[in-house]
RNA sequence: UGCUCCGUGGUGUAAUUGGCAACACGUCUGACUCUGGAUCAGAAAAGUUCAGGUUCGAGCCCUGACGGAGCAACCA
């Protein structure tokens, strides 16, 4: 009787879609949600990105509502149109669409302008005359109240002939800045007479020349979210100390029932990375990596190329949650996302990607094989493919050991494994170079009784491998990437730069790795899973003559735990 | 020595309008397997930062400590 409990269990939500539920219950803005996702274009998006396009566009999705994309580019010295089209990509590729709403915060410069003309004239702002270090001394500190500006008082007429001048161009750089009038006192440094609008004559991406003064963040979110009718304003938590301004500042401007509200959630930390855009654009500048969508970078374009799946990045937002807590989330998590969506999705190879010969030398010399095999026991529906075997092959090089330990499983002398989809060998001699000492070549037997699905084929032997045809394999190039950063959270420590704690062995390329030839025609992005070893997908720099191969996550290995 | 916010197993999140703390990752163990890595099963692990208070009963409410984050850009 206790069943009927279990199946009502109603999947929690977070206390951000809870406001939205109660203000849709409320009948607030008429039911409507309205959200957007406002990146500025001064870099590539990352995964903490993600987390908010997912939030913005999801919570739309659920609710009926619709989200915009809004482009914050109120200023125009450190934007750039390169990144506008980088961000769009990045959002449809992650699945979400904001249809015909493309917004900018510049499309809105004419109106904000009137507005704070409205503002002059209701003696709601001023037009102040003293430089940056002066106004910030002037401002106080959190602790102690700020002074006012001897420009406060000054008469409307006046800071209204001055602001239209300062759009003029009349004024240098710095030497006037428009500012709303609130409380100097007020506890919140965000309140104390924030500056609005400042002079900047570089040229805008979009509006060229035409302007002169340019909106602050503050005093252009709120706004573009009140003309756009937006209903739900969510941002990170840094934010919070804005509300009593954002709020300030649609009170002034609303006429209607009708508000938009702001909510802060937490930003997204995942350990042994950094997620500042600054940090992550120094990082490209001084070529510590081969750019933005370096495999090992956080940016969506990064894990793109390194083969992470857009369902993989969605499951592993919904599973972190959104909350006001400060937390750093685990890669790990991360890394089981992909695995779990790659284990349904990826086809199965064989990839050796450190080479041993085996010679199986009771195998007809000129004879070759077709072995039939499952393309992803995980669903058969995948069908299979025809994998060519001979006697000459390829296996792992740490899959054979003279002196094997105990409890290894693989390939040593007198032992037996099975080729997966192949036939049982066993190991008879070896030949080691005299000078090196490095095996060169193993000789096996093989049992042709045991070929997968004949009739000896359900004898037991310990361990299983995976090979490629020495005369039939194709040579790739494979990347294998760790975490960029050896500590858990590099930009957090204090009087210490985070690039001393960058992984040094966050790339090895490896060379000469033996491919099975259902490959050769891979094209960039696709995924495998090389069994044994992981999931791996095809590079950009990858061609038919010369293979390249990202790994995108290994598969969990419990021998190398056994071996430690 | 101001304001705002936060404090639940190792990590991240849950806990119906207060009813003896749940899920996932990770860790460990076992089973099974033609992936030692798929898959399956199980275990350990917090008594909710601390101290008071209200209450029959508090992780949830109140007070106070302690700890952490953010805020003093003509950045967003």
């Amino acid at each position: 009787m206790a069943e009927e409990s279990k199946e009502e269990q109603k999947p929690s939500v977070s206390f951000i879609e809870q406001f939205i539920i109660d203000d849709i219950s409320d009948g607030k803005n008429n039911g409507r949600i309205h959200t957007r996702f406002p990146p500025e274009p001064n870099g590539y998006l990352h995964i903490g990105h993600a987390k908010a396009i997912c939030l913005d566009f999801g919570m739309a999705q659920k609710y009926g509502g619709k989200c915009n994309l809004r482009f914050d580019d109120t200023n125009p010295v450190k934007e750039e149109v390169e990144y506008i089209d980088s961000i769009k990509e990045d959002i449809h590729w992650l699945g979400f669409d904001w249809e015909e709403r493309e917004y900018y915060a510049s499309d809105y410069f004419g109106k904000l302008f009137e507005f704070a003309v409205d503002l002059i004239k209701r003696s709601l702002a001023y037009v102040d005359d003293q430089p940056a270090d002066v106004i910030s001394a002037q401002k106080g500190t959190p602790s102690q109240p700020g002074q006012s500006s001897p420009f406060r008082n000054r008469p409307p007429a006046e800071s209204l002939d001055l602001f239209y001048r300062m759009n003029e161009g009349e004024f240098a750089e710095g030497s006037r800045v428009l500012r709303a009038r609130i409380d100097m006192s007020s506890p919140n440094m965000h309140m104390r007479d924030p500056i609005i609008y400042r002079i900047i004559k570089a040229p805008h991406h979009r509006t060229g020349e035409n302007w002169k003064v340019y909106p602050m963040y503050d005093f252009a979110h709120g706004q573009s979210d009140y003309f756009e009718g937006i209903t739900h304003s969510l941002c990170t938590l840094e934010f919070e100390v804005h509300r009593p301004l954002y709020d300030w500042l649609i009170d002034q401007l609303k006429t209607s029932d009708y508000r938009p509200r702001q909510i802060e959630f937490n930003r997204l930390n995942l350990t042994y990375t950094i997620m500042s855009k600054r940090k992550l654009l120094e990082l490209v500048r001084e070529g510590r990596v081969s750019g933005w969508d370096d495999p090992r970078m956080p940016t969506l374009c990064g894990l793109r190329r390194r083969g992470y799946t857009p369902e993989s990045i969605r499951n592993f937002v919904d599973m972190i949650g959104y909350t006001k807590v400060e937390a750093i989330n685990d890669v790990s998590l991360l890394e089981y996302a992909v695995r779990e969506d790659l284990n349904k999705k990826a086809p199965r190879v064989f990839g050796v990607l450190d080479p041993l010969k085996v010679i199986i030398t009771n195998y007809p010399a000129g004879k070759v094989e077709e072995m039939e095999i499952l393309n992803n026991p995980e669903d058969e529906s995948m069908g299979t493919r025809k994998v060519p075997f001979c006697n000459e092959i390829y296996i792992e090089k740490d899959d054979f050991m003279e002196n094997p330990p105990h409890k290894y499983f693989r390939l040593a002398p007198g032992t037996e494994v099975r080729l997966k989809g192949a036939y049982i060998i066993k190991c008879e001699s070896f030949r080691k170079n005299e000078m090196t000492g490095m095996i060169e070549e193993v000789f096996c037997t093989y049992d042709p009784a045991t070929r997968s699905g004949g009739e000896a084929s359900d004898r037991k032997v310990k361990g299983t491998l995976h090979w490629v045809s020495a005369r039939h394999a194709v040579d790739a190039e494979v990347r294998l990437y760790d975490r960029l950063f050896d500590h858990e959270d590099p930009a957090g420590q204090k009087d210490e730069d985070y690039r001393k704690f960058l992984n040094p062995g966050s790339l090895k390329v490896l060379s000469g790795c033996m491919l099975e030839p259902s490959l050769r025609n891979a094209e960039p992005l696709d995924k495998f899973q090389f069994q044994r070893l992981g999931y791996f997908c095809v590079d950009y720099d990858s061609t038919p003559e010369q293979l390249v191969f990202n790994r995108t996550v290994s598969l969990k290995d419990t021998w190398a735990k056994i071996r430690k």
